[in-house]
DNA sequence: GCGATCCTGGCC
DNA sequence: GGCCAGGATCGC
């Protein structure tokens, strides 16, 4: 569900829960966790102060006052939910809980469970973070490495690139359509049929795009909301993305659906070569 | 590189 | 009932 933009807005949401104590921390039977025990998990969390909480591309990191970090992946369906006192019922698929000593409790919520809860202890012993590319975001993350990360995969169309974490981190099945409509980009081009200029052209699209996507509050489409259980309007400013048979969002042309490792994109053929 | 797969739910 | 969904991994 959530993609880099949407990450940030939940973090932003979130962060006055920020130096609060984790007082109690339960993980439901078919929690996702990964990489680790779950009574590992529950004792490294319980009853410690959270110090930090941070993004590292769809992650998002809770650390606390052990240095131990909790990294969190919404998959597509995972949410985290902040309420001042506990709801009665428990939300369906609800696998974590946070009790907090002073702000109430926040939840993790997940029916498909594509999402993971795993463990950091120290830097670069996280198997999913270790895989990650540089965040799109990052103020240090600059063309000439983007372009030398691409050409690690010139066999690649476009749109795969776009959806490949370690080329680049941050980008789903939205933004990717996104950024390729304003580079106009087709999604099926090989990186080795693409330019040096057009590459840049995509990542200056992409981190736009992306840092709308933020500016928006993230693109609540069906189910998406922030920490605090806010939508977002980042859907009303899609060019392309779920608009098959109907113009770009902005009239110059017209959208089709396509299928790309089993996953739609949508794109403008007429705009996008 | 690609298709299938993990899961639940919503919509036609 | 079938198809689709903001993701990522694992096989041929």
């Amino acid at each position: 569900m959530p993609e880099l933009p949407e990450i940030e807005s939940i973090r932003r949401s979130l962060l006055f829960l920020q130096s609060d104590f984790i007082e109690n921390f339960k993980l439901s039977s078919l929690a996702p966790v990964e990489h680790c025990s779950k009574s590992e998990l529950l004792k490294k969390f319980n009853n410690t102060q959270l110090v930090q909480i941070s993004r590292r591309g769809k992650y998002l990191l809770f650390e606390n006052d052990q240095s131990c970090t909790l990294v969190i992946h919404l998959g597509m369906s995972g949410k985290l939910l902040y309420f001042k006192n506990t709801p009665h019922p428990i939300p369906l698929h609800t696998h974590a809980t946070f009790v907090l000593k002073n702000k109430g409790v926040l939840l993790y919520i997940d029916p498909r469970r594509f999402g993971t809860l795993s463990l950091s202890l120290e830097a670069n012993d996280n198997p999913f973070l270790n895989r990650l590319g540089p965040d799109y975001d990052h103020p240090n993350f600059n063309l000439q490495q983007f372009i030398t990360q691409c050409r690690r995969h010139p066999k690649l169309q476009l749109k795969t690139l776009c959806l490949n974490q370690s080329v680049a981190a941050g980008l789903g099945n939205i933004y990717a359509c996104e950024a390729l409509y304003h580079a106009r980009l087709s999604p099926l081009k090989l990186v080795q049929k693409t330019k040096d200029a057009e590459l840049e052209r995509l990542f200056q699209a992409t981190r736009q795009v992306l840092k709308l996507g933020i500016e928006k509050g993230g693109s609540s489409l069906k189910d998406y909301l922030d920490g605090l259980g806010n939508r977002g309007v980042m859907k009303d400013f899609l060019q392309v993305y779920d608009r098959e048979g109907q113009k770009t969002l902005d009239g110059l042309g017209k959208v089709i659906r396509i299928t790309q490792q089993n996953r739609s994109t949508w794109y403008c053929p007429e705009l996008q070569k």
